[in-house]
RNA sequence: GGCGCGUUCGUCUAGCGGCCUAGGACGCCGCCCUCUCAAGGCGGAGAUCAGGGGUUCAAAUCCCCUACGCGCUACCA
């Protein structure tokens, strides 16, 4: 394969979709697998479905992921323009020709007469589609019709019998009877063109060699390749690709949860693992690799690895993958990675340490939790106590661990104080050999002594390791903390 | 309704006639490690390969039928 040319053809009626950014992902891999090139090009033909800011979105999905591409808006190229709403003409020259040569014809009937059309077929139970009423109007008729006036739209004339097949790249030969397709509009009546003549005129135009495109394509196949012969023009080649579907195998769409790219950017996955778990989604490398660099997907990506039935969007996998990328990334990388989040959180959580985040004691925060986060969004629910003042919990249960009573966390919190007066450097292993020993001395289990700590430290039973994690706090944090503890534990006792 | 595509553990998948008493991963369960939580290590449950017919010495793999799912059937893409 040569210098092959793929495109990424999205029309901006929406967010940028996680399915279509899968077949963004496809088409990028093989451009870069076989060095051709990969080109963006904005469907924008439809006015009424038109959303302004959408085409923005879908750009900034893709320089998320890191998907660049030769050629598209904003960077241009030698088939420019690539926004089809600046292509009329081309489309307009190409469904004349087809009038022209008969291959084509205007089309005048009203939206109510299809509608009523429509009805009837659906009453007699008959295959519905366009009857082809105007396809044989006579040479008087139609002038007649100009004369007044009447709005029309250019239909394809379909071939009424024959069959039209394709070797799809994944799926082989498909092939489908002709007179099963009916006279399908290519012009609108408001002059722009419908998504099968631009799609057909702007892949030829654009030198397209090969279409990777979404299932759901498939059925229309036959109507391009028709438009390719009238237009006497040689087709690409064809590859459809699966679908992404939701847990109830039904197409994936904004009912089953986050759908949009971009959501998962603010959720607080990482790019590099969305791409990793998106490519899985009907591609794999063989019977074990899962997680891959970008370098080892472009270097084996390859169409005969497709498969061909539909994936469900496991939110539980990418979660665990997103880990996996978290817990590989240098902690400096993480910690810049995260702040942003994290900044957002001390923002919505005042008063705290307040945003921005003091740089030096993320960095030190950032490796108690990096195997234990799965988003980089989760800084704060896992690690709160590091950025707060005080911390909040409930002295009873948590503070008095299983097997001890209120009088001995007392003690153990007063033999804790005087003790961290006098280790002088404050550092875990410091921490550590001094308060195990003084576990001993209090005959309390490790458990138990350390468990009564981690509450009055950080107010919860779940943490980062204890002594780390008092480390990063620093002596006088903690040694505020403990009074606070003993305080708690008074007024309790004070109130039984 | 018609046409088309699809169907291997709950999920993503490996498998392209014998290596399969079907492999890996997520999730789940158990054990180990351990100051908690994770991470990690080890082990386990989990698919009669949708069902039925063929072809073959031999089928998850090839063919046919059926079922089910999904997609398309617009002046939406």
């Amino acid at each position: 394969m040569e210098n092959p040319r793929v495109r990424y053809a999205p029309s901006p009626t929406g967010e940028p979709h996680i399915g279509n950014m899968r077949t963004a992902l496809f088409n990028w891999l093989f451009a870069r697998r076989y060095g051709g090139q990969f080109v963006v090009r904005v469907e924008d033909t439809d006015q009424e479905r038109f959303e302004p800011g959408a085409q923005e979105a879908m750009l900034e999905g893709l320089k998320w992921l890191g998907i660049e591409y030769d050629e598209g808006p904003g960077v241009g190229g030698p088939y420019g323009p690539y926004l089809q709403s600046q292509r009329l003409p081309h489309y307009q020259a190409a469904a004349e020709r087809m009038v022209d040569q008969g291959l084509a014809y205007r089309c005048y009937c009203s939206t109510e007469r299809l509608e009523q059309m429509r009805a009837d077929q659906a009453a007699r139970k008959a295959f519905p589609g366009y009857d082809g009423r105007c396809r044989d109007l006579t040479g008087a008729q139609r002038e007649e019709l100009v004369a007044r006036g009447e709005p029309s739209v250019i239909r394809f004339a379909m071939p009424r019998s024959g069959t039209t097949s394709v070797e799809d790249l994944i799926r082989g030969r498909v092939e489908w009877r002709n007179e099963l397709f009916n006279d399908f509009v290519i012009m609108k009546s408001d002059g722009f063109p419908t998504y099968h003549l631009a799609v057909v005129v702007d892949d030829h135009l654009m030198n397209i060699s090969h279409v990777l495109r979404a299932e759901e394509w498939l059925p229309s196949t036959p109507r391009h390749l028709q438009l390719y012969g009238a237009l006497g023009y040689s087709p690409p080649r064809f590859g459809h690709l699966p679908m992404i579907l939701g847990p109830d195998r039904d197409k994936l769409s904004k009912r089953h949860g986050a759908t949009s790219i971009l959501e998962y950017r603010d959720l607080g996955y990482l790019p590099e693992a969305m791409v990793n778990f998106m490519v899985l989604l009907g591609w794999s490398l063989d019977d074990k690799t899962e997680v891959m660099s970008r370098q080892t997907l472009v270097e084996n990506f390859s169409l005969d690895r497709v498969s061909l039935g539909g994936a469900i969007f496991d939110q539980e996998k990418l979660a665990w993958m997103n880990g996996v990328y978290i817990r590989d990334l240098p902690p400096e990388d993480l910690a810049a990675r995260v702040a942003p989040y994290l900044e957002a959180d001390l923002e919505k959580n005042l008063p705290c340490f307040k945003p921005p985040v003091d740089q030096d004691r993320l960095l030190a925060v950032v490796p108690l939790i990096q195997e234990r986060i799965k988003l980089l969004s989760e800084v704060w629910e896992r690690g709160a106590f590091f950025f707060q003042e005080h911390v909040d919990y409930e002295p009873g249960a948590t503070l008095i661990q299983k097997g001890m009573d209120g009088d001995t966390v007392m003690w153990a919190l007063e033999r804790t104080l005087g003790d961290l007066g006098y280790i002088p450097d404050f550092q875990h292993e410091s921490l550590e050999q001094s308060l195990r020993k003084l576990a001993g001395d209090l005959g309390l289990s490790p458990r138990q002594f350390f468990g009564t700590l981690r509450v009055a430290v950080t107010g919860r039973n779940a943490t980062p390791p204890l002594f780390e994690t008092m480390e990063v706090l620093g002596r006088e944090l903690v040694i505020r903390r403990l009074n606070d503890a003993q305080e708690r534990l008074a007024a309790m006792q004070g109130e039984a």
